[in-house]
DNA sequence: ATAACAAGGTGAAACGTTTCGCTTTGTGAT
DNA sequence: ATCACAAAGCGAAACGTTTCACCTTGTTAT
C-alpha cells in the first residue's frame, strides 16, 4: 500500500541504488534531487525504517527496563533520555516489569528479541548472565540505580553513601542523638550503602549506633508509615528521624502529621527525593535529592560512546554523581 | 553474528521453510522437533523481529505520544497500557513531546516512519492531518483525554463535565454560595468541560454566576499557587475553591498552607487526581479522580479491537468514563 | 589528442524471515 | 495392488532497503 522506493524509481526513471543514495545524504544532480523530491511528495512516501534495520542491522532502538513507571524517579530519568536519543534517531521501547523478578527477565527476553542496539535498565535480581550475553553480542548495557554483582558494565551510581553520611550529619551537628534511620531491605544495593552513610555519620560523631533504631522497610509508602508510626510512639521516641527513599519519605510525613508533632520543634526530619510534595508543604521538608536530570545525561552519554564505536572495546565505566542537597524547616536545633 | 535460521537448517538438515512452520506452532515430525529445539539451544537462537516484521509487514510496535512523562496522569495510563500490550506480543515506542507542539508534531512523524500497528496519543495541537493519513493507512488510533476537533476517531475520554458538576453540587449543598474555580486554559478540550460543569452546578443550585470567581491557569502548579493566593487575599474571599486539576491542585494547597488556613472550617477546597499528595496530607483533600487504570484498560480493548480485526471498519468508538469522587476533610459546612 | 581522474549513476546481491505451490511419504480403504 | 488423501517437508520468491563493484560521462592537465 504505502509508496516504496521502487515507486519513487519508477516515477523518476533513476535506479534504487541512486535514490537511497539521496535518501541518504549523498550527492545526486540537482536535477534529479528535485525529481526525486517531487516523487517523494507526491506519493507520500516515507522511508520503511524495518526494511533499513535488517539491512543495516541496527534497529536504531533503545530497550529500556525499570521497576515501574508510575514512578517519578524512573520517569523523570527516562524523560530525559529519551529526548536525548530521540534527538540522534534512536526510539525507545520501555517495558515496567512491575516489580517482578519474574517479569524483569521476560521482558529482558523480549527486548533482545527486538534486536535493540542499546539496553537502559534498572536491574532488581540483574539477570546477570542474560546481560552477559548481550555484552558478548556488543550490545551495550548502561545500569541505572544499582550494579549487578558480577557483571562488568556500564554503570550510572549516586552517591548514596557520601549523601546519607552528610544528612545524617546535618542532624548531628543540630545536635541530635537519638537520630532514627528508615532503610530499604537488607541486601538491597541502595538500602545498604544508605545504612552505611548514616552509620559513617554516627560513628563520626561518636554517637552509638543504636540498633533499635535502624528500621528496615520495603522502600514503599506503607512501610514508612508504619515504620516511623512505631518509632514515633515508643516510650522513648527518637528525636530525628532520616527516611532514605521517596515512597517510604511519603510515609514518614504522614506518620508525623498524624500526630500532630510540629517539626522542627518536636521532631527533626530529613526525606528522599521529594520535589513535587515538597511544593506543598509547610515546613517544606529538608530532602536528599537524587540528580534525576544527570542520571538521564548520563546515560545517554555512556551509551552513545559505545553506540558510535568511540568507546568500542574499552573496559566498564562507572560514573558516580552527587546527591543534591535541599534545605528545609523540617529540621534543626534540639529544642 | 548471531545464529540464524539458516543454520539451524544447516544443524538439522531441515528446510528453513520448515523451521519456520515449527517456530511458528506448526506440527513436524518428533524427531525433528527435537531436532530443532536442539540445535536452537545450541546455537543460542532467537529469532529476528526486524526480518519477520518485513515479511509479515507487521511491526507489532505500538507508538505512544505524550505531552509528557514525568505525570503520573499519564504515566499511570501507559503502565496499564503498556503491560495490556506486552501480554499478547506489542512493544511500545513512547514518546514524550514536551507539551511543545513543534515537537508533537515532528514526533508523530518519528513514529510512523517506524512502521508502528497503532498509536495512542494524548493530543495537544493534534495533527489531524497527520492522524487522518494515518488512518487512511489502516493504522489505528486511539485517542486519550481529549478529542481532535474534525477528526473522526476512537478516544477515551473522562466525564469531565459530569464530575465537575458533582463535585461543585457537594460545595453548594454545603451551604456554600461563593465558590471560585481555578481552571485550565480556556479552548482546551477538558478545562472547557470541567468548566461547563461548575456553571451547570451553580445554575442548578441557583446561585448566581460571578466571573470574577472564575480563574484561568496554565493547568500548572505556579498558577494554581498564584490564582488561588489571588482569591484568598481579597478583601471577600471565596468561601470554596474547586481546582480542576493535578498540577493546579499542588499550588492551591501551597497557598492555603501558606496563609495558614485550616480546612474545612475556614476555607473548603475540592482537588483534583491526587492518590499520591493525599496519602500525607490532613485533612485528607476531597477530590475528583480520573480512573487511570480504567482508561489505560480501555485504550488496550479499543486498539486491540481493531488490530485483530474484530472493528476493522466500523466507525469511530468514543468511551465516556465516569471519575471517581474521593471524599476528605478538606471541604463541608459553613462555619 | 590523450591519460587521469572525479562525479554521478547502475545492477544485483544481500539482510532473515514467511509463505505459496508443489512434491514426497505414509496410511487405510477399496 | 491400486487409489485417494492427509501429513510433512521443500524450493524459491518475496518484503524494502543498503551497498559493493562497476560503468559512463565530462573535466582538467599534460
Amino acid at each position: 500500500m504505502a509508496a516504496t522506493m521502487k515507486d519513487i524509481a519508477r516515477l523518476t526513471g533513476l535506479s534504487l541504488a541512486t535514490i537511497s543514495k539521496y535518501l541518504n545524504g549523498g550527492h545526486v544532480l540537482p536535477a534529479n534531487q528535485q525529481a526525486i523530491d517531487q516523487a517523494i511528495h507526491q506519493l507520500g512516501y516515507t522511508v520503511n525504517s524495518v526494511a533499513r534495520s535488517l539491512k543495516t542491522r541496527r534497529s536504531m532502538t533503545i530497550g529500556v527496563l525499570i521497576p515501574h513507571l508510575e514512578n517519578v524517579f524512573s520517569t523523570s530519568i527516562i524523560s530525559e533520555l529519551e529526548d536525548k536519543l530521540h534527538q540522534i534517531g534512536y526510539s525507545t521501547i520501555i517495558c515496567d516489569y512491575h516489580h517482578d523478578p519474574a517479569l524483569e527477565a521476560e521482558k529482558l527476553g523480549f527486548l533482545t528479541d527486538r534486536q535493540i542496539d542499546g539496553l537502559v535498565m534498572m536491574p532488581l535480581s540483574g539477570c546477570r548472565e542474560a546481560l552477559a550475553k548481550l555484552k558478548e553480542r556488543q550490545i551495550p548495557v548502561v545500569l541505572i540505580d544499582r550494579p549487578v554483582e558480577g557483571l562488568d558494565c556500564d554503570a550510572v551510581l549516586v552517591k548514596n553513601r557520601k549523601a546519607s553520611f552528610q544528612a545524617v550529619s546535618r542532624l548531628a551537628e543540630a545536635g541530635h542523638e537519638r537520630i532514627a534511620v528508615i532503610c530499604g531491605p537488607q541486601g538491597v544495593y541502595t538500602a545498604d550503602e544508605r545504612l552505611y552513610g548514616y552509620k559513617d555519620a554516627l560513628t563520626h560523631y561518636r554517637i552509638k549506633i543504636d540498633e533499635d533504631l535502624i528500621q528496615y522497610g520495603h522502600y514503599d509508602t506503607e512501610s514508612g508509615y508504619t515504620l516511623t508510626a512505631r518509632l514515633l510512639d515508643r516510650q522513648k521516641p527518637p528525636t530525628a528521624v532520616f527516611v532514605t527513599n521517596h515512597e517510604m519519605t511519603y510515609g514518614a510525613v504522614l506518620a508525623v502529621h498524624e500526630r500532630d508533632l510540629l517539626m522542627p520543634d518536636q521532631l527533626s526530619l530529613i526525606g528522599f527525593d521529594h520535589q513535587l510534595l515538597n511544593q506543598v508543604l509547610r515546613p517544606k521538608l529538608a530532602v536528599v535529592m537524587q540528580p534525576l536530570k544527570q542520571i538521564g545525561h548520563t546515560v545517554a552519554e555512556l551509551l552513545l560512546n559505545r553506540l558510535t564505536g568511540r568507546d568500542h572495546q574499552c573496559p566498564a565505566q562507572v560514573r558516580y554523581l552527587d546527591a543534591v542537597w535541599q534545605n528545609g524547616g523540617s529540621y534543626g536545633p534540639l529544642s
